[in-house]
DNA sequence: AACGGCTTCAACCGCAGGGCG
DNA sequence: GCGCCCTGCGGTTGAAGCCGT
């Protein structure tokens, strides 16, 4: 981070917007004498000893109540990404990188869901730092950081290594506590978890694409209502973070590498590595977390 | 030292959804 | 059921700062 960590935006008073609505449509708190752009000091500190004092929320009448001459929003921005005292201020530590490139993987453009994960950690935070340093990493590796699947199609890729995807290491990614799970065809099929029968791109969700139920206007992933059972929702993820899973996966994984060192054709078989691996990954484990969920 | 291009990230926007009368 | 209000989310912007020449 540039503004450096603990230090208001206020100490760089003229960064930011500078009060001209010269972008996009008529902005929604365009009433004459709300200000713009970067928070000084003495409005932070307004804003946080006012919500300290009365709480969060009824942002709309906030900069009134508060004598704020900024909008709702801008306020309740403000708080959330860089007032609130529970957020960590600070780079991204390797761990929390590997964190959000699961959850990413799982959850999408998600930002909130995943922040909600990586405590201190804002939205805006993680989005600024997938589309600034993660979703490049994924680029330079081959990977679509929309999908995390590769760019290139299975029979151009480069790196025909027992691993089916480059190295994350020789990229510069942080090895993870365990091996990131990347997969080169993640099984699609919840009720068809040890085989894929249709290669390719299906039309029911992407792996790890949560899927909003508009009929509840909840988030489904793998059919599981991440809303209505937060409790399984979180048992899960508290199940992701913790590298039991994974390093359960690389265990897997390992006796694959070692197999294929026995196989005069291990190329070949690479392939059905993968798919096996990803099998593994989206059907019988992840699947099985959520699963064991409910029984 | 000066300059220009690139990167970063705080702050903005529009939109969607929930709650309420 | 409808409309209004409020909140929260994801995408986008652009000035500050960094870095190479």
């Amino acid at each position: 981070m540039k503004n450096p960590v603990g230090a208001s935006s206020s100490s760089l008073p003229s960064r930011g917007r500078g009060g001209v609505g010269g972008r996009g449509a008529t902005p929604c708190c365009s009433k004459m004498g709300v200000k713009r752009g970067p928070w000084t000091a003495e409005e932070d500190e307004v804003l946080s000893s006012y919500v300290r004092r009365e709480g969060e929320g009824r942002w709309r009448t906030l900069p009134k109540r508060a004598g704020l001459l900024r909008c709702g929003k801008s306020c309740r921005l403000r708080w959330m990404n860089y007032l609130r005292p529970s957020i960590k201020r600070g780079p991204i530590a390797p761990d929390e990188e590997d964190l959000i490139l699961r959850l990413h993987r799982l959850l999408g453009n998600r930002w909130s869901l995943i922040a909600g994960r990586i405590p201190g950690r804002t939205d805006n935070e993680i989005k600024n730092y997938w589309n600034t340093h993660l979703s490049k990493k994924l680029i330079s590796q081959g990977i679509d950081p929309r999908t995390h699947k590769p760019l290139v199609s299975s029979n151009h890729r480069p790196n025909h290594s027992n691993n089916p995807l480059p190295s994350l290491t020789s990229h510069g990614l942080h090895p993870p506590p365990a091996t990131l799970p990347y997969d080169l065809n993640p099984n699609p099929n919840p009720n068809n978890p040890t085989n894929n029968p249709n290669p390719e791109p299906n039309p029911s969700p992407a792996p790890g694409e949560v899927l909003r139920d508009h009929d509840h206007g909840n988030y489904l992933l793998h059919g599981v209502n991440l809303e209505q059972e937060d409790d399984v929702f979180s048992s899960f993820f508290d199940s992701l973070i913790n590298d039991d899973i994974f390093l359960q996966q690389h265990q897997h994984q390992n006796i694959i590498e070692s197999n294929g060192d026995n196989n005069e054709n291990s190329d070949k078989s690479n392939d059905q590595i993968a798919a096996m691996d990803s099998g593994f990954v989206f059907g019988s484990l992840w699947e099985g977390t959520i699963s064991s969920q409910f029984a």
